[in-house]
DNA sequence: TTGTACGCGTTATCAT
DNA sequence: ATGATAACGCGTACAA
């Protein structure tokens, strides 16, 4: 229990504890030979510094926080290594936070930026109208990644790495239609949704309305506010079998995330639908399982890891070279799959 | 940048660090209205005691390591949030640790414990057949999780909690003999497998030996070694398909993991092949994937919630109360879905 | 009840 | 090239 330490290793070596230090953090000024013994010794006694003094010591740990909303999300599961070995690239260590998607994450990044002394920030997930207060109570560089803000919060305040929610799913839509579905019904989140489920909501929207499509508040499914729930498969199953039951006419289903499609997918094939022939169906987001379901399932891919590591590169440009905020927007890749194809 | 310390928020009180310090942590000896002035004072200027020093000065930092073997594990993902909470209900922290399929649990976990000054560690996957030395080279109480140990590892080396998946294989294959089916393919994990890929394997082969069924092993398919990939969907794809091509005979599937039996079944599928009349099609784990595939997909469920809350229960009681090396073996719930209803 | 002073393990700045 | 020592921010025994 009773590790060793600094000093151990220079007794043991008959040397000052600063020799010691030296020969770990591969200083000029050292004898080769010394620095040979010493490392033997520390190899013997599996020394290994204590994490917490260093980052006293050095009183600024070079440390990045990513701070990600949403426990499961299976997107920002295959963001994290790459935000790990982007990190460490650079030669810092990362730390990472999860936190309820009913949490404050700026709040939350304030106090462990504090408390770990971060010297940057990504945030994976969020609201998306924040206060220009609140961007500027963060005392570190930060990136917001795959979170569109709201176009009043000034974009001078932070960085971010998303596609464009709005964009992309009039997009999707817009392909809907064209594949001549006319009656969408969409699986929208919550009613007081304030992330991305609400812009990919506008984004249907306005498609429908470009095609003169008129819009049918029955088309629009929201989900109960049980909120860690809402992306869920279950609440798209639910939300779809809502929608049989009602007896609302449609041709089409658009879910605003893969997870709710998925739930969705089985509920419409249960029911006895036939897809695509009776009716279409598509996600957003781009999880792989939506290439394995059968049929397959149109989503709006999301090109996850290029977005992390666009949000790493960001990240340092600013705390390396002082680069002001940036933004940088990646196009969704629209993956046409069984699901619309008759 | 230059954060507020504890020394100036004494200085603003004027008083001494010390009480300070004693204000923070709720000592007892300290007048209710200094503590009050001290708590205000805290909030106006954001004071949030750095980290570091706490643990250094600790020497014993209330942290548990928990040690997570494969980035993208849904089941891991499930227990993550479950076992943080479990952590912190014992007032201590968890850090979490995320290492390649491929990577060396314990080496890892021996660095963190040094650098960190871990009390307690939780594995969530590993090897199984790790040697007498590597267990008692671990300086700390740990729990294996979701691992099986081999047999011949000494059982008061280490405490874990698992479900048996020989056993449960074996369960799992006797109840697809029972309801008929005879040529029963097997998705099973890389040749080289020293983990549970390789256990659920035995299990299938004992269970057919029961029932007398000889064993084919053409009916025994592997994956490529691409280590990281053994478990995905993908493989699960290519390994049912490289079956469908090869001509052997089989009217069931099983696939040593839910993630592989979703890829598997959209192949089996997508020849033709109607589940479960023509083709049975089991898993294991218990993804909620297999939930709402269609036809949704027998599988054992791992019941991960309670597991993650035994390993924390059973980490503390050893750390706590100096109680031995336990385990703890939790049933599988054999969950019976479309895919084998016929 | 409050203040003083030391030490946790490490790194950096001086001397030597 | 190496050694002695201060400092990082905090908690705590001890003294007051």
């Amino acid at each position: 229990m009773e590790s060793v330490t600094i000093k151990d290793i220079a007794k043991r070596c008959n040397v000052a504890v600063s020799t010691v230090s030296r020969a770990i953090n591969n200083h000029p000024d050292i004898n080769p030979e010394t620095r040979r013994k010493i490392m033997q010794v520390i190899e013997e006694n599996h020394y290994i510094p204590n994490n917490s003094a260093q980052n006293l010591k050095k009183s600024v740990s070079k440390t990045i926080g990513v701070v990600i909303k949403g426990a499961d999300n299976q997107l920002f599961a295959k963001m994290r290594p790459v935000l790990v070995e982007g990190i460490a690239q650079y030669d810092y260590d990362s730390d990472m936070e999860y936190i309820s998607i009913s949490g404050d994450e700026i709040r939350e990044a304030l106090r462990l930026v504090k408390e770990k002394r971060l010297k940057g920030l990504i945030f994976l997930g969020g609201n998306h109208n924040r206060t220009a207060e609140e961007l500027k109570s963060v005392p570190v560089p930060f990136v917001m990644c795959t979170v569109d803000m709201e176009e009043t919060v000034p974009k001078e305040l932070y960085s971010s790495v998303s596609v464009d929610s709005y964009r992309e799913s009039y997009r999707m839509v817009d392909y809907l239609c064209t594949k001549g579905y006319r009656k969408i019904a969409i699986l929208a989140g919550s009613k007081g949704d304030e992330s991305v489920g609400r812009l990919r909501l506008n984004g249907y929207r306005d498609a429908l309305a470009a095609h003169q499509i008129p819009m049918e508040e029955k088309r629009i499914l929201y989900s109960q506010d049980w909120a860690e729930d809402v992306f869920s498969m279950e609440n798209g199953y639910r939300m779809a079998k809502k929608l049989i039951e009602s007896e609302v006419d449609f041709d089409c289903v658009y879910a605003v995330a893969d997870s709710i499609a998925i739930g969705a997918c089985r509920a419409l094939l249960q029911s006895g639908l036939k897809i695509p022939e009776q009716c279409g169906l598509a996600g957003f987001d781009g999880l792989d399982e939506t290439k394995y379901y059968y049929p397959s399932i149109t989503t709006m891919r999301q090109p996850v890891k290029e977005m992390a590591e666009e949000a790493v590169r960001m990240l340092f440009s600013m705390l390396h070279k002082g680069a002001p905020n940036q933004h940088s927007i990646f196009p969704g890749e629209l993956t046409e799959r069984e699901s619309t194809m008759k």
